[in-house]
DNA sequence: CTAATGATGAACT
DNA sequence: GTTCATCATTAGG
């Protein structure tokens, strides 16, 4: 399980007009068993890099206007990604709220479409590595004490309330404040 | 504060 | 034609 290793890291995203950081503070996993999971039906056209090694980054575009970003997983052909849903902004928050076009900080990265449309993910980077290039994600020296949260997934009507959403306690950049049992 | 709604495109039936 | 792992805006308590 990937999700839970993934907070507390470092998403880093380099721009022509400058370097974007944030630090992940909430999750989502998808396996290819869970009928919520675009791997669910197999292979397609759209879902191809869920299918490929870890550390590739999966982008895809959801009610026509929003992307979501998310994390290859698994080995070849296993089918499973992680979703990032929500960003702590840490370096470049001027840039964010430049392509955000708000005002306000915690509303920056507080969820999948917003954190894609402040470091400006498209489906340019879809497939993209996350090991080198524009796109990358440094796993810190060391681990703080995180407490980390499971819960039920969010925003989502398939297979909704099995518990593969990680957040970490108390962090005010997740996308929803609810659950915690 | 919460709840309802429309925007908009790609994949699927 | 319907679904969808979303968001911003609006109306109401």
């Amino acid at each position: 399980m990937l999700a839970p290793v993934l907070l507390g890291c470092l998403l880093r995203r380099d721009t022509s007009a400058g370097l974007i950081t944030g630090i992940i503070v909430e999750t989502e996993a998808y396996t290819e068993e869970d009928p919520a999971s675009h791997a669910f039906v197999g292979r397609t056209e759209r879902n191809w890099p869920m299918f490929e090694n870890g550390g590739m980054a999966y982008v895809y575009l959801i009610y026509g206007i929003h992307n979501c970003f998310n994390v290859t997983a698994g080995m070849e052909n296993s089918g499973e990604a992680v979703l990032i849903r929500a960003l702590q902004p840490a370096e470049g928050v001027e840039l964010m709220k430049k392509n955000r076009m708000v005002q306000g900080i915690t509303d920056l990265c507080s969820g999948p479409g917003k954190l894609c449309q402040a470091l400006s993910i498209d489906r340019n980077l879809n497939g993209a590595s996350l090991t080198h290039g524009e796109i990358q994600i440094q796993m810190p020296c060391f681990r703080e004490e995180l407490d980390i949260v499971r819960t039920e997934r969010v925003g989502i009507t398939k297979a909704a309330g099995l518990p593969r959403r990680f957040l970490i306690n108390n962090s005010k950049w997740i996308s929803r404040r609810i659950n915690s049992f």
